[in-house]
DNA sequence: AGTCATGTTTGCGC
DNA sequence: GGCGCAAACATGAC
């Protein structure tokens, strides 16, 4: 689940939840998913009170009071939960933390355990160590021209390199490059400004839309390819009305792999690049 | 049983 | 250093 929309989900979640209140006690129950040694984040958390929370790119910020940062990445199965009682704690809940005021336990769960706690000193001091991008939601028109149109490479991958910008995953960049209609295999430095100014308008569409309805792809506005994604099976058991473009109701999505990456486009709506 | 997966990092060959 | 590709990580869902 988390790209950006679902990370600025989880961080709005913990500001409601925690913001002003101090933690009480640590629970790791799986150390695989600390980036520091156990000790050190319990000596660094404990006691320290949650004075804000911020967000770059994938990566949640809880801001503590003496100005250092607890720092989440989820990984790709990564999600946020409260329990109040132990026995309560989600399933895959691998690390917990306990408010004072409220005696809530924030849950950090991750079936899959790619994702990460760390501490950091600053954002700043973790942007550059993490050679992180600006955020998806801020970067300019001109810089996101600037930055594609250097690089011979396929756009696709160069808006999931998190250096370029950060934030952006892959089903996001599917749909920014639909809603754009540019074709994943397009070279950076065949865009045209018009195209980089399309794909900085989808970006925030699509990021902003997503953010709207807290990451519920589902809910998402019928306009939009995400629903032609495999995992909408389920909605509409033995139909393949979904698999069809949202503009184009007799043009079927296509599939295939770009960077590796499973990628979805419309074939009409995206043309294909000439052959080099 | 085998395949696929929303992310990131590392290694290899050119 | 840039680029394309593959693998590795660890696990659940189908």
């Amino acid at each position: 689940m988390p790209e950006l929309p679902e990370v600025e989900t989880y961080r709005r979640f913990i500001n409601e939840v925690a913001v002003g209140q101090t933690i009480t006690s640590l629970d790791v129950r799986d150390a695989h998913v600390l980036a520091v040694p156990e000790d050190e984040l319990r000596a660094a958390v404990v006691g320290r009170t949650i004075a804000g929370t911020g967000r770059l790119g994938k990566n949640c910020f809880l801001e503590l009071d003496n100005g250092r940062l607890l720092v989440l990445h989820f990984g790709m199965t990564g999600d946020i939960g409260a329990f109040r009682d132990a026995p309560d704690a989600p399933r895959f809940t691998r690390v917990a933390w306990q408010l004072s005021d409220s005696g809530l336990n924030l849950a950090f769960i991750d079936p899959r355990k790619f994702g990460r706690i760390r501490l950091a000193d600053s954002v700043e001091a973790y942007q550059k160590a993490k050679k992180l991008g600006p955020d998806a939601l801020q970067i300019s028109a001109a810089e996101l021209h600037q930055k594609l149109t250097r690089r011979r490479v396929f756009v696709k991958p160069l808006l999931l390199d998190q250096s370029l910008t950060a934030g952006l995953g892959n089903w996001i960049v599917d749909e920014v490059l639909f809603q754009a209609k540019i074709h994943p295999e397009r070279l950076g430095n065949s865009l045209t400004e018009k195209e980089t100014n399309a794909l900085h308008e989808a970006i925030q569409l699509v990021l902003k839309t997503a953010i709207q309805h807290e990451a519920h792809y589902r809910h998402f506005p019928a306009s939009f390819l995400i629903h032609a994604r495999e995992w909408d099976d389920s909605a509409t058991p033995g139909s393949d009305a979904h698999t069809y473009c949202p503009r184009h109701p007799k043009t079927k999505i296509e599939k295939f792999y770009v960077g590796g990456r499973a990628t979805y486009i419309c074939p009409r709506c995206q043309p294909a690049p000439a052959a080099a």
